[in-house]
DNA sequence: CGAGAGTCCTGAAGGC
DNA sequence: TGCCTTCAGGACTCTC
């Protein structure tokens, strides 16, 4: 399940091999991900030339000269590097084709990724209007928690999860950050403490920038962009350890349900 | 406005 | 080659 770190990391892995390359042409199989792939998108992206790839939370934005890919890995996304004339499996529905004799395929069982277009030369979109802050800009801060926050009853866990909150924070990494800040998931966003959200801001970015250095964690889905097997998260705090130790204390991890998500959190660290 | 539930989809895992 | 239920996940969309 791709979150920032994975989404990141697979941009670092496809830049290489598409940055100043030209698409010679994109074969759509299935256009039915979370939104229909546009019926032009093939044509559109014919004979452009990427110029780059950026990220805004988990969103990627291709910038192919007269327009601009958006695309979102969902679930269980991938984008990896693969010749162009390798064949296609179930759940291969889009590929770039490129002069240089790569394609970047993009594969989702589930179907919940996004890979739209945005004609023109400014890279504006309803989905991309609301978000907040990227976690590991300067304009994540306290300050910027707690103004959010204010006033707020929704958990803390599920507030972080907010992507008009901070964007990148999903469902491993609330917990992990969580555990870190040492602050209870139940806890309510607006009766947190100045100096809690400041630890929490500081456990965010710690739990973020570690996990992009590891070059991305991931349970079952992920693949790097070169297509190695992403590495698995074996040294999580608390996700996915219910029953086990906590590895500060010792505690027994426990596992709640939150907004229908789990929850995984130390009953003695956090509070 | 906010809170909470519902929704999309497939495959893995577990119970029987 | 077993069938059925539950769960996982991002995040938009709907209802109250």
């Amino acid at each position: 399940m791709p979150e920032l770190p994975e989404v990141e990391t697979t941009r670092l892995g496809l830049l290489p091999y598409v940055q100043g390359q030209r698409i010679a042409r994109v074969i759509v199989r299935d256009a039915r991900l979370r939104w229909p792939v546009p019926a032009n998108f093939a044509q559109r992206l014919k004979g452009r030339t990427v110029r780059d790839v950026s990220r805004r939370g988990k969103y990627l934005l291709w910038d192919c000269e007269s327009g601009f890919v958006l695309s979102h890995l969902g679930m269980s996304g991938s984008l990896r590097v693969v010749p162009v004339s390798s064949l296609a499996g179930k759940h291969d529905h889009i590929d770039f084709a490129f002069d240089s004799g790569n394609a970047i395929r993009y594969t989702d069982p589930r179907r919940f990724g996004a890979m739209l277009w945005i004609p023109g030369r400014n890279p504006t979109h309803p989905l991309l209007d609301e978000l907040g802050p990227e976690p590991l800009s300067p304009d994540f801060t306290a300050a910027h928690l707690a103004k959010a926050a204010h006033g707020r009853s929704v958990s803390i866990k599920e507030f972080i999860m907010n992507g008009r909150v901070v964007v990148g924070v999903g469902n491993i990494y609330a917990s992990e950050s969580l555990f870190l800040a040492g602050i209870h998931p139940k806890r309510m966003a607006g009766r947190i403490s100045m100096s809690r959200h400041a630890r929490l801001v500081d456990a965010i970015r710690q739990t973020l920038a570690k996990a992009i250095r590891a070059g991305g964690s991931s349970l079952r889905d992920y693949v790097q962009a070169d297509g190695e097997l992403g590495y698995f998260q074996v040294n999580a705090f608390v996700y996915d350890r219910e029953g086990q130790p906590c590895r500060r204390c010792g505690a027994a991890i426990r596992v709640i349900r939150q907004g229908q998500r789990s929850t995984y959190y130390c009953p003695a660290c956090q509070t």
